[in-house]
DNA sequence: CAGATTTGACCGCG
DNA sequence: CGCGGTCAAATCTG
């Protein structure tokens, strides 16, 4: 893609993803795999959403010194927020949701009455850039194909200044790629329900166009360190031409094949990413039906 | 070998 | 004192 071209693009993307951060108050970056915003605790504090310092410090950190006072309290005045994030339970599809940040998982913990364990996830450039956005992702006990991903505090990173495109990073990305990564090839099933029409749509894909999915063995563990937590797992479903059509009953086909043969570039993936979703409407609920492969659930 | 994840231990709140 | 949340050493991975 020519440089004009694709700055055009950009910029269109970005005014049609600003719209509908605006329409949906999401507070960071919209993802294609988010369903539901569910909720929105920002907490009567000083103004500005975060700022180094208000964010959550450890409790066992003897060197709070930008942290007078009570830090549990600080923790509690860090915006909340929580996001339902849908994923087919036959795809098996493991690691935190994307949302085209990087994160790095720090801790998993067994939560009283639920059944799945809670993963903690904080941004990877925490140390870098002295981000402070975390989350916490846990499996629903009543629809096992829905994640709840409470997000506290908001980047301060590099990555909330450039969220579109939202260039996946090249670190992670070059992990990905050697990693047990696989393509799966599904020509039907990905649907997309729209709540304002109340109607199913199929998103049917260009046949010739893979779709890099991640395949991570984990001892059942949803949590576990699938990384990168960006467009290349849940948004990754999006990064190929897609055609509108009305929902089908086709089965699904698979043929995997690796990464490395994917002939379109990390960077274009990111831009298939928004550009598909953006395409949506900001209430369109987005459900993933894979089936299996080879054996191996996705 | 560096960086990421796992997991048991620890901490503070309620 | 139980629980949620985090730390950090051990382990894993590329």
């Amino acid at each position: 893609m020519e440089h004009n071209t694709r700055m055009r693009y950009l910029d269109q993307k970005q005014l049609i993803l600003n719209e509908l951060a605006e329409a949906k108050k999401l507070p960071e970056r919209l993802s294609g795999t988010r369903i539901k915003s569910e909720t929105v605790n920002e907490p009567q504090t000083t103004g500005s959403t975060e700022s180094p310092g208000t964010g959550y410090r450890s409790f066992r950190s003897d060197c709070d010194s930008d942290v007078s006072g009570n830090s549990y309290e600080k923790r509690k005045l860090v915006p909340t927020w929580t996001e339902q994030v849908h994923v087919c339970e036959k795809t098996g599809l493991q690691g935190p949701i994307a949302d085209g940040y990087s994160w790095r998982k720090y801790g998993q913990k067994d939560i009283r009455g639920s059944k799945h364990p809670r993963g903690y996830y904080r941004c990877a450039h925490k140390t870098a850039h002295g981000c402070l956005a975390m989350k916490q992702v846990q499996r629903s006990d009543e629809v096992t194909s829905i994640f709840n991903v409470t997000y506290r505090g908001k980047h301060t990173c590099f990555q909330a200044a450039h969220l579109v495109p939202n260039k996946p990073d090249q670190h992670y990305a070059k992990r990905l790629k050697k990693s047990q990564a696989t393509i799966i090839n599904f020509q039907s099933g990905c649907h997309v329900k729209t709540e304002n029409s109340g109607t199913t749509q199929t998103l049917l894909r260009s046949p010739s166009t893979p779709i890099p999915c991640i395949e991570k063995e984990s001892n059942n563990n949803i949590f576990s360190s699938m990384v990168p937590d960006n467009q290349y797992s849940m948004d990754s479903l999006f990064s190929c031409p897609y055609l509108l059509a009305p929902a089908t009953s086709e089965s699904s086909s698979f043929s995997p094949c690796r990464v490395q043969d994917l002939k379109t570039s990390d960077y274009d993936i990111c831009e298939h990413t928004s550009t598909v979703t953006s395409a949506f409407d900001s209430s369109a609920d987005v459900y993933f039906d894979f089936g299996y492969f080879d054996g191996l659930s996705f």
